[in-house]
DNA sequence: GGCTACATTGGAATTGTTCCAATTTCATTG
DNA sequence: CAATGAAATTGGAACAATTCCAATGTAGCC
């Protein structure tokens, strides 16, 4: 089994995502989608994914990493998530779920599945489409052991 | 019928407010308590309150907004939503309910009663309790009737 | 290899919020 | 009703996250 630690990866996924998003695959680029995208899910902060990049042999600075975060929203490739104020985090799952959020430590996992229902939705007010249902579990205690704790 | 507009209205309600805190009913207080209970529901952000509160008679700092939405907040007076990244939203309506938001604008309201049910939820992590389930419905499009339109 | 459009960068600027030390006000008590 | 002490208010500095900008670097094409 060959070593699948990001730095250590054959770039070949993040590089499929940048083409497949028409995005010219820069050096920074290939790296930071490396990170993002090698493992499984990751919810990740601007500041945590730079501070991360920052031992890729291709040195990422911290507005590339802003640049790049929105560029792959926009591409369809991450999804900003709203849970913290003063926080902005990007989740390399793009399918339809929801959270929970961790209020003492920051930490974010995704909520398994369809395991959360919102039932009736109310109609949205006359002229608007709903673009979108975020369900945000908040919880104390235990010590979150999702990804990223200790991220705060 | 008397002249109900927050800065006319007998502060009755607002002392009151106070008063079931335990919190000290100085005239900086008084005046946002009346902002904020006066009317209906509402959904503000410290700067809005900040700028309408400057037009009432006893002036007040953006540093005593801060405070005073906290020691709110803290008392269970008021809810603090996080729908936005850079901005806090309060919410006078401390009952359990959810919310529309409109992207464009950045106005939110109150989506109506129990009109979203939340079905089977996760069970939590282990060793964790849920606080809180919030419900955002972002929507885009139409105009926005809701109060705070226009805030951003 | 050279051209051109696009990316990256450091640092300054912005925004929302918190912190702090000095002053003012509330409520009590003499 | 003045004095007093505790708590609240204030302007401005400090902070954190993010965006902006002008200068420099680089990918892809001829």
């Amino acid at each position: 089994m060959t070593d699948a630690s990001p730095e250590n990866e054959s770039p070949t996924r993040a590089l499929e995502k940048l083409r497949q998003a028409g995005l010219r695959p820069t050096r920074q680029r290939i790296a930071l989608a490396r990170r993002l995208f090698a493992g499984g899910d990751r919810h990740v902060t601007a500041e945590r994914l730079h501070s991360e990049a920052l031992a890729d042999e291709a040195g990422v600075s911290l507005a590339t990493v802003y640049n790049t975060l929105r560029l792959f929203e926009k591409a369809g490739l991450l999804r900003a998530l709203v849970v913290d104020t003063g926080r902005s985090f990007f989740d390399t799952n793009t399918a339809h779920h929801h959270h929970f959020f961790f209020e003492e430590t920051g930490a974010l996992i995704d909520v398994p599945g369809d395991s959360v229902t919102v039932g009736a939705l109310p109609p949205p007010p006359p002229g608007t489409t709903i673009t979108r249902v975020d369900v945000v579990i908040r919880v104390t205690g235990g010590c979150a052991k999702g990804d990223d704790a200790g991220a705060r």
